[in-house]
DNA sequence: TCTAATTTGTGCGTATGTATG
DNA sequence: GCATACATACGCACAAATTAG
């Protein structure tokens, strides 16, 4: 250990009867004193050991201190030499890292919402790890630390509890969860989700009148994806209360398409099968079968005289967590959900 | 120590503050050296003492280096005489900037197809800028350098020229143009894009037959957008040719749907908007009016009867632009097109 | 053949950041 | 707050191989 005959020693003031922990009071002198300009850019300072000897306190203490100054963006380090001021710009400024599981057209909206409130205020990096537990974890490994927030939307087709696991150990401050709040991820986290058992059970008794024309209701849901499951749970439990035949179909193939049953389908894949097997049996929309189509979009307005969707509200889902990061807030928000009744019901 | 007059010196980047650490700085600065021809096989290289000396870094820090090249099978050694080149056989790992202007539904079949290809021998980090020249500028900025390779999607709004000459100033070896090929981009360098002038004429060429019900083509292309200006030139030259009449419309608005008029939308917004119009209208699609949209997906299918489509493969266009970088090649090549003929047109 | 200089290869010690109980 | 283990970086010393003179 060398004497680096430092002056920023005389910046840094400590109380042992200071409410304030100890590594915070060396933190906010080390911020003082780069806002004084005692500390310039890329100057280096005291070793973890050299300051914790010289200020009489726990290498521990000093260590989370350029910690966390180093999570603000302040201090830089390079292991075996030391830590340097790496930013004098103390205003913490904001990158998010933004990660979802896939893209897709209401992916688009999220983001070009939550893009478009933190505009310049934040810089924002974006991967996507294709329900892939693996690149998830290998994304996160590569880039933790570096970041502010980290907002993150989590469907796994399989690994969940190793998935959830892993958010679990990010700091809770700087994580914003997105779509899915998952039971596993402890702690007080902000989170913009959407409760899809509440949401598809509420939506159908709002359907309750077009819905009487029907006794059954068939779920168009592929299997080992990751769309929740949620989903068929908030439907059983509608049909069981209102006394609707409930099936879940997890592919259409040949089956045929049965009278007097409404069809809802989760991807737009099975939505154009459904319909083209619709035609082909000349059924009438609207009276002999109904469809139900999950997220909406424009073109649905258009097809069949207007297809029912249950949607949520995407953009205000992107929006709502810009302001939670703006604000700083580690508040829950449940997204509104929507029924948009058309003639195919 | 003998001068060897090395030019590796200069190939050898160091950065004291970077992340990783030196060894892997100057081992990664020599393998980079290797795939890029600056050194050939047998070829000698700095002895351990010169190095560390030219680099004014320990003696060790070059001989970790070392080892770990040696380890790795790209360099060999003799004690007393040196280390040389032993094998160029380096397995390069893709580390991969896509660079997209915009999300949307066709974006991430470009994303999924190249992503699919590519899986496990790449990793790839994605941006977007949003058509926007600034963010498109720093996010160049922000990461030019580390990657191996940077796949980009150029369409703006403005300041063409600025970032076109920003795009020039990459390595070309590294680049890789998507969907469009502006000619302010100059040298060798891979491309996958659509010839949008060249396409829609002959596109149109195919519907020659169904486009004889009408007399007018009017194209509903946006203001101040990003969508290449080289569809209208296209449309120009067959209207011209095969004497019709040729309108570009900005803005639907409350203008009337007119007979005997064939549109075009590039947009789906425009789409949705121009088939309410002519639903109340109560004209007959296909007979007194056609339509053709833009970009094909599966929806369109079923939409009154069939939506007449001209779109890119975009699948195809993700695909070959991963085999491009796999080949390591630096061919262009034209994405094909399509016209999916419906009752539309 | 001898010698001196250079180079690889190895071992030891110290200081530092990072991570884990 | 303490202890421990690990990877990085720097510096010094020395043996063995090679080369030049």
């Amino acid at each position: 250990m060398q004497d680096s005959g430092n002056s920023i020693l005389q910046c840094i003031h400590m109380d042992d009867y200071s409410a304030n922990p100890k590594y915070l009071q060396v933190a906010d002198s080390i911020k003082q004193a780069v806002l004084d300009g005692h500390l310039k850019i890329n100057d280096t300072i005291p070793s973890i050991n050299e300051l914790s000897f010289e200020l009489a306190v726990s290498r521990d203490t000093i260590e989370k201190s350029y910690r966390k100054l180093k999570s603000d963006g302040v201090l830089g380090s390079v292991p075996g030499k030391g830590f340097f001021i790496k930013s004098i710009d103390i205003e913490k400024q904001l990158k998010i890292f933004l990660l979802f599981n896939k893209l897709s057209e209401h992916k688009k909206i999220i983001y070009d919402a939550f893009a478009g409130i933190l505009g310049d205020k934040a810089s924002i990096d974006f991967y996507i790890y294709n329900n892939d537990f693996s690149i998830f974890k290998k994304l996160l490994a590569r880039h933790v630390g570096a970041y502010s927030h980290y907002v993150i939307i989590p469907h796994f087709i399989e690994g969940h509890e190793h998935a959830y696991q892993l958010i679990d150990s990010l700091p809770k401050e700087k994580l914003l969860l997105l779509d899915k709040l998952p039971p596993e991820v402890t702690g007080e986290y902000a989170a913009v989700y959407e409760n899809f058992e509440k949401n598809i059970y509420e939506a159908m008794e709002q359907a309750l009148p077009q819905l009487s024309k029907y006794h059954s209701i068939k779920l168009i849901f592929p299997q080992h994806t990751y769309y929740p499951e949620e989903i068929i749970q908030g439907l059983k439990r509608f049909c069981h209360q209102y006394a609707f035949n409930f099936t879940v179909i997890h592919e259409l193939g040949d089956s045929e398409i049965e009278k007097g049953s409404v069809y809802i389908s989760v991807m737009e894949r099975d939505l154009v099968i459904l319909i083209e097997k619709i035609l082909e049996q000349r059924l009438q929309v609207g009276k002999e079968v109904g469809v139900i189509s999950y997220n909406e979009i424009p073109l649905k307005k258009i097809i069949l005289n207007g297809i029912t969707t249950v949607s949520t509200n995407f953009q205000w889902m992107g929006q709502q967590a810009a302001h939670l990061i703006l604000t700083n807030s580690r508040t829950r928000v449940e997204v509104p959900f929507h029924l948009t009744l058309r003639d195919s019901l």
